[in-house]
DNA sequence: CAAAAATAATAGTATTACTATTATTTTTGC
DNA sequence: GCAAAAATAATAGTAATACTATTATTTTTG
């Protein structure tokens, strides 16, 4: 799976960026980097001055990929989700079992990403932890609508509908297959985070994951 | 329920404010308006300049109730989640029944707010999409260990705790009345995001609630 | 090797998120 | 009713942010 992957080029929404960033080594630089620094000070202390300090780069050339911090964000979350995609994908794939493939989706979904896989410049485990801590501001804002339009959520769109087809293929008669698929992927982002900072209002810990959370529930709204 | 919350003053973790905006005018219209300015506008684009023109006072005033416009955010909030915990205990208080107490609580907690019960200067209804719009973003940031600490999201915490506790109240051995909890608070505030933003990926509409999905949820999980 | 493309450097702007100081107004306690 | 205290308003200032624009330099490529 890793080694396919690194042949293989996720495809995130264009017009996300003003010029590709995996179109040069300044652009893999970008991404790598800004991953590293998001985690380390937060997206709300990031700004491209400070990334170009780390990259030893100006932070006008950033501006040359990238119109904004917020359309950086976008990216790579896109660039998440569409890896996330491409796993559950390739992970299901050829299951016999309706059932087992359900599950197996929804391992994919909401685990955290413990392995380091980097043999790109993406280093998947700190993008896992960046999209638990800052996914929800990509999309809680003001301009939702218009960018929704422009199609900058349809990776994290097409990959709830995908687990929500897995759901109704295992249950055709259940009516929200929809909300639940959607209450499972952000669901388990939520959990991953209580776990951090508010374990009292969770029972997940290092022991139990959010998957065995998910898992059962989703066994028991579906009579499984 | 209403008559008797105009009489009530709902207890805010203090420490949230400089100088409590409860005693004085002034400060009320801070409360009162914020609300408004943060809906209309967002909370990213808010200032306490822009709150200060609409409410025809300065701007270094408003820094005398609240030290950043972050610590308004965990004020408001706060504010709401106290007054949803106030109707929970209120509407479930000497129903004789365990599962029926339940699906009460559920529904207080996950239901929009549709009717204006202003009698004070808090508008619920507008303050309710302030907290679907921008709740995760008073706790997604590099600090909330620190605020946790000082207690600044006790009273979410407390309103999760007593859904769980109504959660074990009716199965016992379920093994995660914590994470369910905390999945139907949060999760009632996605769907309803969702409803309006991303409507493809719920199931959520006019006809069909978060608080629909949530009871069906539940009662499966629990076999009810 | 010249032209084109990419990057870096520099400067500049409006706004933000404040702090500090002083002036004015309002409240209150005697 | 008045003085003192408290609250509010006005003004100014700061460092940082989130950019844009221009020009200079370096790298790529045809």
């Amino acid at each position: 799976m890793i080694n396919l992957l690194s042949n293989l080029k996720l495809q995130v929404p264009d017009k996300i960026y003003i010029k590709d960033p995996e179109s040069s080594d300044l652009g893999k630089r970008i991404i790598e980097h800004s991953i590293l620094l998001i985690e380390e000070i937060g997206f709300d202390s990031f700004t491209f001055k400070k990334l170009g300090a780390k990259i030893g780069s100006n932070e006008s050339s950033i501006y040359r990929y990238f119109e904004s911090k917020h359309k950086l964000l976008l990216y790579l979350t896109s660039w998440y989700w569409a890896w996330i995609e491409y796993q559950l994908v390739f992970a299901t794939h050829n299951m016999p079992n309706k059932e087992e493939q359900l599950f197996k989706a929804i391992e994919v979904v909401t685990m955290a990403i413990k392995e380091d896989v980097t043999f790109t410049h993406i280093n998947e485990v700190v993008l896992n932890k960046i999209v638990v801590n800052e996914y929800s501001k990509s999309y809680l804002t003001k301009e939702v609508d218009i960018e929704n339009k422009q199609g900058y959520f349809m990776v994290y769109k097409n990959l709830v509908k995908r687990l929500s087809d897995f759901i109704s293929g295992v249950d055709k008669s259940y009516e929200f297959p929809s909300s639940l698929a959607s209450t499972i992927v952000e669901g388990s982002l939520h959990q991953h985070y209580l776990k951090s900072h508010f374990s009292s209002i969770t029972d997940c810990n290092q022991k139990t994951t959010p998957t065995d959370f998910f898992i059962n529930l989703t066994k028991k709204v579906l009579n499984l």
